[in-house]
RNA sequence: GUGGUUGUAGCUCAGUUGGUUAGAGCACGGGAUUGUGAUUCCCGGGGUCGCGGGUUCAAGUCCCGUCAGCCACCCCA
């Protein structure tokens, strides 16, 4: 092996070095994450970063494993994979208290994920992602609050229905619009399989498709014509198609879907479209997706009911709906938007921006004087920078404290007294060194008259 | 795993038909001058041109390989 080649010292495909502006936008986005995850009454977990491999093979087979960061200890015998997923760590942990715990849990976590594949638009090999679950209950009412979550964080980031689309699904209402066409129920996974390429394959490869699944032309084309278009709920068209989707069983589950969405207030922002079943076989009931409006880029978020798999974690039989949302899809989206915020202003919402920038006037006595003042404010606790900068030009000093996006400029003028500056009015007093700290925090200046 | 495309300072780029010590702006650091929020001027650090091989008297420039980035396919928890 060559030794110290280049190389070896970049970073590994498919991640990201986080240099203070790039750190501060992920914690731009996990702040709505968190806040809105906590406003809708979800408690933060988290597991492991790495689990045993059998988690993942158990729920997903063997296929995974390629998808997968996998290792062995040297030494060890067990397999042991990065975390590509939250799912199974939330099963695994739910499962081992179910007793315990209430009806709803309601969990959630925004932790790093790894998967192996190639990288490329708004999919990396490692990334954060945002996860949601509510278990133990059933109802429509928490399929909806789970979708009112995902909304509301996206909407504290500044996005509205005019950005994004949440397009709701069933895999009931579309089992039994395939059945009532004629599909059989071991049919069913090899259809969602198909249905899930709509939008991506053109309405001929649809319906040579669907005839291998031995559907007839006529019916091809009927069902591609309720997947293509999301419709708004009310639409009379939506509802005749859900009650014909839904063999005459009437659309009831809607109905109270779209009462607890509309409750929540975030009916404007949801579609229903039968075409979106999402590939996991593990789905059983309510589905969705949140993309950007007009089809560009990958799903932002993407959840569903899932109420058989904590019983495959071995768990209690438990209802349980959740979703993810990543990091990365979702910056793109707001870069594409215009909604990512300036540097400065994300440092202001997550308050970082130092209370006072500390120079001296270039006198010898306040040079001397410089470190002193800037530890007592530290010690008032108080977010005090100073300059490093050896030139005695006050202007590029005072310059420099602007940049930093300090609320107020400290100018040590000896070593009793200073001038404090409000950056954001351009106001300046003099003030004596042992009352900054008082000052500083009142947010103002002393006013002489 | 497959295919396309790109690769010169931290960033944006310039580098004639291959020709000597590889440039600019911005950014960064220092100094001078105005004592107060992009003043002006001067100076500086930083690149083995992604890496390796080949052709040639001579390669940032041509050829091959490789690595990485980007984009798409596959897949998408």
């Amino acid at each position: 092996m060559t030794q110290g080649s280049s190389h070896s010292f970049q970073a590994p495909t498919g991640t990201r070095d986080f240099y203070p502006a790039d750190l501060a936008r992920v914690r731009y986005i996990e702040q709505a994450w968190r806040t809105t995850s906590i406003r809708h009454g979800f408690d933060e977990i988290d597991g492991p970063t790495f689990e045993h491999l059998d988690l993942y093979t158990v729920k997903s087979g063997e296929g995974i494993v390629s998808e997968l960061f996998s290792f062995q200890r040297a030494g060890g015998e067990r397999t042991y994979a990065l975390r590509p997923e939250f799912t199974p760590t939330l099963a695994r942990m739910f499962a081992a208290r179910a007793g315990a715990l209430p009806r709803p849990t309601k969990w959630f976590c925004a932790p790093n994920f790894f998967r192996a594949e190639r990288p490329q638009r708004g999919r990396l090999r490692e990334f954060r992602q945002w996860n949601c679950d509510i278990l133990g209950d059933d109802s429509p009412a928490a399929d909806a609050e789970l979708i009112a979550c995902a909304v509301d964080a996206l909407a504290a980031l500044g996005l509205g229905p005019e950005h994004v689309k949440v397009r709701v699904s069933h895999r009931k209402a579309v089992e039994q619009m395939l059945a009532t066409r004629g599909v059989r129920p071991e049919m069913f996974q090899a259809w969602f399989t198909l249905l899930d390429k709509v939008g991506k394959i053109n309405n001929d490869q649809f319906i040579d498709q669907a005839r291998g699944l031995g559907m007839d032309t006529q019916r091809a084309m009927n069902i591609l014509q309720m997947l293509v278009t999301a419709t708004r709920f009310e639409e009379p068209t939506t509802q005749v198609m859900l009650s014909e989707a839904m063999g005459g069983q009437g659309p009831d589950y809607f109905k109270k879907l779209w009462a607890e969405l509309r409750a929540a207030g975030v009916a404007d922002w949801c579609w229903l479209n039968l075409g979106i079943v999402r590939g996991l076989a593990y789905y059983t009931g309510m589905v969705f997706e949140i993309h950007e409006a007009s089809g560009a880029e990958r799903a932002i978020a993407g959840g569903g009911r899932y109420d058989q798999l904590i019983e495959l974690f071995g768990g209690p039989p438990t209802p349980a709906v959740g979703f993810g949302m990543g990091d990365v899809v979702l910056s793109l989206v707001l870069q594409d938007k215009g909604l990512m915020p300036a540097d400065q202003q994300i440092a202001a919402r997550l308050g970082t921006l130092p209370d006072a920038f500390v120079v001296s006037n270039g006198t010898p006595e306040a040079d001397a004087a410089l470190s002193g003042v800037v530890g007592s404010l530290r010690r008032a606790g108080l977010h005090a920078r100073r300059s490093y900068k050896a030139t005695r030009n006050v202007g590029k000093l005072i310059q420099d404290a602007a940049r930093s996006g300090a609320r107020f400029c400290v100018i040590v003028e000896s070593d009793a007294g200073a001038s404090l500056k409000n950056l954001a009015t351009g106001e300046q007093a003099p003030v004596p060194i042992a009352d900054l700290a008082r000052w500083i925090k009142l947010g103002e200046l002393p006013h002489a008259g």
